[in-house]
DNA sequence: GGTGCCTATACATACGTATTCAGCTGCCAT
DNA sequence: ATGGCAGCTGAATACGTATGTATAGGCACC
């Protein structure tokens, strides 16, 4: 394993200077045809590669994306989050497609706020995975925007002082999916879903839930309620309440598969037919969803669209120095579960 | 936003040279500890970052570790493996732990080897996930090792010449879930799974599976043996194909638990009970397999262990220059489906 | 009091690339 | 013939850090 070649090699290789060399291969059309062909077959029979650190030192960016996935601690991290891991795949593809490569890495809210990618150079920009519009990250973000750090986050959005949001149309989905329901001619439809400040989309899914109702002349019923979080635990606990709550209902509306899939668990226990019973959709499209017994009908995000929304943002805001935030649309997937 | 600091202004303000900033941030001995205190509290006071492309340059390394993943397309792609997926958080947690920053990208086979990670400096080493024991992949592997470059894999390993190779011990794995099945009385187990050269990890789940019959005295029957691919519908296909063969079986061993689950939607369909008159074990423990009705008992494979060995055991090779592979052990979790 | 040694710091330089500026060549118009 | 101009290329330099070598000061010892 001898030396790596230098731009100085393949110069005297080729015939020219290193300056040649390197407007050669960044494609500068000051250099004549002959001249970069020539230049760009030394490169491939010295195997010659830039070097990105000194490439990155002289420019003043490294062409490199980090993403950065919020965590609690190793059991509570946006890591174990199906969607986001399956925004990770098209992420990398999108990112590769605009010359970029991608860093991944982890933000605990307990340490100190450490996103030295940017400030030491490492990345031109951070993509925020996980952070909710909880206020504890405010002062974070604020300090994020007062460095001028060029990032973009996955959520909710609105609030355009803490950079770009893009998100999914979750009030939408709701309404598609109450709406759907209502069209097999369901009318007491339950929701199971926590407006907790830790799930900021629930809340929008409530709200279509509401428009979906009303726009077919019901009052939504607070009865028909039930917190619960994206867990199958939680999905069952919720079930087990509603039935406890003596309230008849012909449909479930879960704000999360997790939930959903519980619920589903319950009504099996008990006996109720699905959809024949209790016609069931959740939110998420995660992989189980396809594998529940029956299959699930639910909300799919799209993880691809999501992901070059998300890395198209970025860039521009990397580039063009700004970007905008986007809520994207969401679609009914109807499988047998209603 | 102004000019980033550089050392030169942290020497400034802290009253020394330069290269006395640079050895009392790098922890070298041989500043004293007031010194080093007064650059740290300046350091502190400009929000001073170290310039990771300046010091990539001038010392010979990243501090990076790349993850690739295989791919064949979108479609077809290691970043859809849940197993890979839940490696990526202890990945990244232990790469952080050694100082490591993580890049993450994708491999095309149809593409050109542009492992240029290594080349380009931008990473130490590559972790290379998704790359079976294929013949295509050998050239590829070969080059590397020819270049010099360090690398690890995730596989059923074995050739050593092809760099360190770290992977679960899938056949003792096919063991402990057969004896399971045999402890509970099960006597004719079918296995579902494939000995293609795509899935190196069934032949040795099959050996294992093999080899716990035999311990019990019993002969592996090649009619009880179904190929199967792991997804739902190979699982499906496969019982189907068991049933058609008219073989009486009251245990269903699936070298993957989407296969398993595929099985179980079969048996569900004509009606045979789970566990009651098949007994079903996995492999794997995908999120799923916890979903399922009845949860799945599968082989779990650890996550946490596996990222850390990938990640130490090519952290060594960059820094010691040379590691050894390793096999991991897996460890039953039984549910109600067996 | 000079020599030698040790500690802590400063000086100078190298890493490999991209870019600014200047220079060279040849061609066309005057 | 000469000035100007365009099209390429080369020389010099800057990017910010880390490190080898040199130097200044302090102390012990003979």
């Amino acid at each position: 394993m001898q030396r790596r070649p230098t731009s100085f090699d393949l110069a005297a290789l080729a015939g020219v200077s290193q300056p040649t060399v390197s407007r050669a291969l960044s494609g500068n059309p000051s250099v004549s045809a002959e001249t970069r062909a020539r230049v760009l077959a030394a490169a491939e029979q010295l195997n010659y590669k830039v070097d990105k650190n000194a490439s990155g030192l002289r420019r003043k960016h490294s062409r490199t994306l980090a993403l950065l996935f919020f965590e609690e601690g190793p059991d509570e991290s946006a890591l174990l989050n199906p969607f986001y891991l399956s925004m990770l795949g098209p992420m990398v593809r999108c990112c590769a497609a605009h010359g970029y490569d991608l860093l991944i890495s982890t933000q605990q809210l307990s340490s100190d706020w450490h996103v030295d990618y940017e400030d030491s150079r490492k990345a031109d920009g951070i993509v925020l995975l996980g952070y909710g519009d909880y206020l504890e990250y405010r002062p974070r973000l604020e300090k994020l925007v007062g460095q001028g750090t060029h990032f973009v986050r996955w959520g909710a959005g609105g609030d355009s002082e803490l950079g770009a949001t893009i998100g999914s149309d979750n009030e939408q989905g709701g309404f598609d999916a109450t709406q759907h329901l209502l069209a097999s001619g369901r009318r007491a439809i339950a929701f199971l879903g926590t407006a907790s400040s830790a799930f900021p989309e629930f809340l929008d899914r409530w709200r279509g839930y509401c428009r979906a109702l009303r726009a077919a002349g019901l009052v939504p019923d607070e009865a028909l309620r039930v917190d619960a979080e994206p867990s199958e635990a939680s999905g069952r606990a919720a079930l087990g309440q509603l039935i406890a709550r003596g309230i008849a209902f012909d449909a479930i509306f879960a704000a999360s598969d997790m939930t959903a899939i519980g619920a589903m668990h319950g009504l099996e226990k008990i006996g109720r037919r699905i959809p024949e019973d209790v016609a069931v959709v959740g939110f998420d499209d995660i992989s189980a969803a396809r594998l529940a017994s029956p299959p699930l009908t639910t909300v799919t995000q799209d993880p691809r669209g999501a992901a070059q929304a998300l890395v198209e943002a970025l860039i521009e805001a990397v580039e063009a120095g700004s970007t905008r935030s986007r809520r994207l649309p969401v679609r009914l997937t109807v499988r047998e579960s209603a």
